[in-house]
DNA sequence: TCCGCACTAGACCGATTGGTCCAGATGGGC
DNA sequence: GCCCATCTGGACCAATCGGTCTAGTGCGGA
């Protein structure tokens, strides 16, 4: 663990590849090219292959991307203004990619390693919505929690068909609308 | 267009293959051995390769389910029980694959055919649900049928992470819930 | 100084990829 | 009976796949 910047390097430009096309539609040399890394490092860092790395870069980019989360709500008066500014945020970042658990649920098949990864990605941000809608006084969070994750995913995947923002748009629209009828 | 067996066969087997692992995640050679049909007949049907065979395959998978959505909708005395109807639909068959619209959009970024047939899919779907919720006397069909749709492919991708349907009937909950409150 | 370990660098491997090509089978219209 | 178009069957191709292996590099501690 002396050199933080190789191990890092592959996780963040792999992660971003398979969200762009997804965890069979990039190859290893296309990874080790955009990185500058050589093939001997990988088979170091991640002695597992293809899949270890697959698994390692899904669940950084959850961390990443969770610790995202939080900063949303945390600048957020309620639980709804929080979910619009992430919207806003993952919005500005359909062209990044697809949610990363989309890009290797499918490959699960392959190795349980990845279907693993993209569960727990999903255990995490819906944990993390949890504790921020029962600190932000929402009745019933554990539920809440459930549903908003659920429209997020989905928004995601229309936005990414679209290739563009419209549908975090329209969800955030959703909710505050929601809001609105319950005042 | 004498023979539409083995067409459709070949649209058959690879939409199947693709809902399970993904556009990128299946090889032509899979196809081939799954549907009996050798390589000479599926490039004088699709001569476009595996770009227009993705591409039709998610077209037809995609009429198949919208048939399926009709149907459920049909036999509903209201938008309400025509969703929970579907959602049962849908958990029962989360094992035979994740949604077409999910197995291609990342593989767009290579060809363009793929992203355009998933949003045609997506806009059938939504199309159809917008129809059913007019017909069925709801207030503002169209944006009810978007956050449906949203909220139909989140189940859909948390339960393809998870391998079981309890993503399915947490939303049938939700939406039975949200009935009783209206009423 | 020199050893030892963590790491890099990339040549090399067999398997598989999507794609091309053509020889043959088939069947309806003349 | 013949012919042409449609369709099938599969050999063959270069490119790429994920993975293995080993020689070399550089640095920290003894």
């Amino acid at each position: 663990m002396t050199d933080l910047s190789t191990r890092d390097l592959l996780l963040k430009t792999a992660s971003d590849l398979f969200r762009r096309k997804g965890y069979d539609g990039v190859g290893l040399s296309e990874i080790l090219k955009a990185s500058g890394v050589p093939k001997g490092s990988l088979y170091h860092h991640f002695p597992g292959g293809k899949a270890e790395l697959g698994a390692a870069a899904t669940r950084w980019i959850g961390g990443v991307l969770q610790r995202r989360l939080d900063r949303a709500f945390e600048s957020s008066a309620s639980f709804t203004d929080g979910m619009v500014a992430l919207c806003a945020l993952l919005g500005d970042w359909v062209a990044l990619g697809a949610c990363p658990v989309m890009s290797v649920v499918q490959a699960g098949d392959q190795d349980p390693q990845l279907r693993e990864a993209a569960r727990a990605v999903l255990d995490d941000w819906r944990g993390c919505l949890r504790a921020h809608a029962e600190r932000l006084g929402e009745p019933d969070p554990e539920d809440l929690a459930e549903q908003l994750l659920m429209q997020l995913e989905g928004a995601w995947v229309i936005a990414s068909a679209e290739g563009e923002p419209r549908a975090f748009r329209k969800l955030s629209d959703f909710l505050q609308k929601a809001q609105k009828l319950a005042i």
